[in-house]
DNA sequence: GCCGTTTTCGGCCCGACTGTTTTCAGTCG
């Protein structure tokens, strides 16, 4: 890593990484964790900011603006910029192995977890790192968890969650309008498609001038690193982890150039059989997508259908489904309050639901295995019931759902008795422990789970959590069959670090013709509007108003929850 | 180190379980 930058301006990168090193160095130094925490999450921000750092502390502007920058690292950033050095960080190097200052050029290598390697291995170097994740080693010996670290840590590039791309977008869409001079931009690729992980941002634009656009854009966060460019196209690498790839497209042909710039290469594929080559000049005329589709004679398509499945055909026979929009939803089935892991009480929980226009709220606290989310006893499951009782009756036009997201345990069995089960309205299943049983325990102990006619949805299906954690292996299609026959219910869990089921297993179930529930798992008032996450990956999944459970009005909703009673 | 509608100190989520790194770190929401 450079210490100083060739151009005299440091770029929110160089000042992120900095920021990060100390950050690794205090880690070894077993220093007050909260401590790192806070160099690690103002190394983010930094990182993550479209105006340049330097040219901020060059107008002395205050950093400590930025929730997150206070007074010592808003100090440490103005040394990196003025000097090129931070003190604390030479002097913590100054005393470090050569180990550990060679790991430091990696800022996302937790320190602590690659000396255990090293040790554990008997290896002392980035290279003999690499090599041992590549052969498998690294994953063998501790796991698959570690091996996604060191991985993450090693590469250049790195993935991003979709909704961190939503901000991302925003941010460079306004720059490109705002700074480069562009006079229209359009976020298109993977993203456009809203494909959950995202490694490349790319950009239609619209210009007169490219060539001042691609300058313009190295300014970006201080200074972006442009890879490659050509006439039409440039590729930089963003200080957040992505690829970012701008396209020039004209007005006269904007159309045709956002279908192709969309993707996904299958879709095209698929595509061009019906329109012939949609890479050749001749048919480049289409100023809007709707034209090209005019002509061929096909229903718009979606962009979240665009993955070269058989949306093609039905776009030709008209029988594309009226995919769900958020305006569909009449309710939320998987939320927490007070009662266990949340913030909000019920009242709160079910108000801010109805003021967003929401006919009925379920609340599923968590059961009491779940000791970490302070999972409601028997008990006082009981008086929330009594409570919601209550409160429904003084509710007009509104209703509140008695439900919990009950622990499937170990050996399937619910973590509730049936005798209270038999009180709720329905129930949220779900597995909480126990990540590691194989694929046929996994699977049995679900199947068997279902079996228990108090068994309604089972949430987030797989425990993946996006970038982090894989998910347990399952039979899933066993375990769809199975719903099936017991009038069992899928969730679409929309946090966004989730998104359980997938696109991928929401279709499955879809076609084995199985309601989905579109839920938040919200824990504050402020969560409900993660359900365009969720909304997002349903609508990949080809699903429509009639096949999500909590479009229903109440009435056809209870029934369907009950029918197993 | 940051933060503040309990603001200049004291909290920043935490507590039980798992499993092999064998004695405590990693993990679950």
């Amino acid at each position: 890593m450079s210490q100083t930058a060739e151009s005299g301006t440091l770029s929110n990168a160089e000042i992120a990484d900095r920021l990060s090193s100390v950050a690794q160095m205090l880690t070894i130094e077993k220093a007050n964790p909260y401590k790192i925490r806070a160099y690690r999450r103002a190394a983010a921000l930094v990182r993550g900011l479209g105006e340049s750092v330097d040219e901020l502390v060059r107008n002395n502007d205050d950093l400590r603006v930025y929730a997150g920058i206070g007074e010592a690292i808003s100090k440490a950033i103005r040394e990196i910029v003025e000097t090129g050095t931070l003190t604390s960080l030479e002097k913590l190097r100054s005393t470090a192995t050569p180990e550990l200052v060679e790991l430091s050029a990696h800022p996302r290598l937790d320190p602590v977890r690659v000396l255990r390697v090293y040790k554990k291995l008997g290896i002392s170097r980035i290279d003999h790192l690499r090599s041992a994740l590549e052969s498998g080693k690294i994953e063998h010996t501790f796991g698959p968890r570690m091996a996604q670290h060191v991985r993450h840590g090693l590469t250049e590039i790195e993935s991003i969650l979709l909704y961190h791309a939503h901000q991302l977008c925003d941010t460079i869409g306004t720059f490109l309008l705002n700074r480069t001079g562009a006079d229209h931009a359009e976020p298109v690729g993977d993203y456009r498609r809203r494909v959950e992980i995202i490694t490349r941002l790319d950009f239609l634009v619209q210009t007169r001038n490219f060539s001042a656009v691609v300058e313009t854009m190295k300014t970006y966060g201080g200074r972006l690193r442009l890879i490659d460019s050509t006439a039409t196209t440039a590729t930089y690498s963003l200080p957040s982890g992505p690829l970012l790839c701008l396209e020039r497209a004209t007005k006269k042909d904007w159309g045709y150039a956002l279908i192709r710039a969309t993707g996904s290469d299958a879709h095209l594929r698929k595509l061009s059989r019906v329109t012939g080559s949609i890479w050749d000049g001749a048919a480049k005329s289409f100023r809007r997508e709707e034209d090209f589709y005019k002509h061929f004679e096909m229903q718009f398509i979606p962009p979240e259908l665009r993955e070269g499945l058989d949306e093609v055909a039905r776009s030709r026979r008209g029988t594309l489904p009226q995919l769900i929009a958020e305006q569909d939803i009449r309710g939320d089935l998987h939320t927490h309050t007070i009662a266990s892991d949340g913030a909000d009480s019920v009242e709160e929980m079910a108000r801010t639901a109805r003021e967003l226009g929401y006919e009925y709220i379920g609340i599923t606290d968590h059961s009491p295995s779940l000791k970490i989310a302070n999972g409601q006893s028997v008990e006082n499951l009981r008086v929330q019931i009594r409570k919601i009782d209550k409160l429904n009756l003084r509710l007009s036009g509104f209703r509140v759902l008695k439900s919990a997201e009950v622990d499937i345990l170990a050996d399937g069995t619910l973590d509730l008795p049936d005798d209270v089960l038999r009180e709720l309205d329905y129930t949220v299943c779900s597995i909480h422990s126990r990540f590691a049983m194989n694929r046929e325990q996994q699977t049995q102990r679900i199947l068997r789970a279902m079996d228990n006619r108090y068994f309604t949805i089972l949430g987030h299906a797989t425990g993946r959590l996006l970038l982090k954690r894989p998910g347990y292996e399952l039979d899933f299609e066993r375990i769809i069959r199975h719903a099936k026959s017991l009038n069992c219910f899928f969730e679409l869990n929309s946090s966004p670090d989730r998104l359980d089921l997938s696109a991928e297993n929401a279709r499955l179930a879809h076609a084995a013709d199985i309601d989905i529930a579109i839920s938040t798992d919200s824990h504050s008032t402020g969560e409900f509007r993660t359900i365009r996450y969720g909304l997002e990956q349903a609508r990949r999944a080809g699903l429509q108003k009639r096949d999500v459970l909590n479009c229903r009005p109440l009435d056809a909703l209870l029934k369907l929850l009950k029918q197993r009673r």
